[in-house]
DNA sequence: AAGTGGTTCAACCGCCGACAT
DNA sequence: GATGTCGGCGGTTGAACCACT
């Protein structure tokens, strides 16, 4: 059962989300009223699934709660888990509060499918100074381009990682990425593929988040 | 068509801190 | 203060899927 079941098995109206994260989680003793509503339920609905209350926690979390936003990252939510994961590290759930819709746990997971295997096979600690000069100089800077030519190609298109109410990214601690603008970081942002580059990359080589690079005898995809 | 290896991502695990008793 | 419970977090696993031979 989840939150919002419980809060209208009193025969309430059914309570907005904007509400519902407005009321106070109860702690403490319960009370016969609760007893009752739980005791409704599960004569209602039977004991129900045989899992955890952790593993139904987790489920909701990361797959059903609404407002849940599915599919591949845009250019700007990958270039902004970058800047954030420079900035907090592997605090999942930290980068997470940026990313509107997005759980920790897929951010974690692109982190470590994506961005590992792409310094796996560039040769590059993940760690590692040189790997962070690619992502500085050749990885960002295309994203970059590609989220203004997002801009260019579908003026309507709202980032909601954009939105007043999404916290603002936090300052960089490195100096090249002052060269990326707020005007980038903070605009319309969407997938498009883009044309190959100048000098030999080619990214976008399908619609999803997927990338070649072509260069030094290396070819990958990120 | 079948086998194999690589990739993705949902789910699980274990730890830790907060809180109630 | 001691103990138990629970939620949150990051790390890890494994099933499903895909690409290639």
């Amino acid at each position: 059962m989840d939150v919002k079941e419980m809060k209208t098995l009193n025969g309430d109206i059914p309570i907005h989300e904007e509400e519902e994260e407005s009321i106070s989680i109860r702690k403490g003793a319960w009370s016969y009223e609760e007893d009752s509503i739980l005791i409704n339920y599960v004569t209602i609905h039977g004991q129900g699934l045989k899992r955890t209350g952790k593993s139904c926690r987790l489920r909701w979390l990361n797959y059903l709660r609404p407002n849940i936003r599915l599919g591949n990252f845009t250019p700007g939510e990958q270039l902004r888990i970058i800047q954030l994961h420079c900035f907090y590290g592997n605090r999942w759930s930290k980068i997470a509060e940026y990313l509107p819709g997005r759980t920790d746990n897929v951010i974690k997971n692109f982190w470590r499918t994506r961005v590992h295997k792409l310094a796996k096979q560039l040769k590059y600690d993940i760690n590692s100074a040189e790997f962070r000069d690619f992502i500085i100089n050749i990885w960002l800077p295309t994203l970059s381009e590609q989220i203004l030519a997002s801009k260019a190609h579908n003026c309507n298109y709202i980032d909601p990682s954009s939105s007043d109410d999404v916290p603002k990214t936090p300052p960089l601690q490195m100096d090249s990425w002052a060269e990326f603008s707020e005007d980038v970081l903070s605009g319309p942002v969407e997938a498009h593929p883009v044309s190959v580059l100048d000098n030999g990359l080619d990214f976008f080589s399908s619609p999803f988040i997927s990338y070649g690079f072509h260069g030094n005898g290396k070819s990958t995809q990120f």
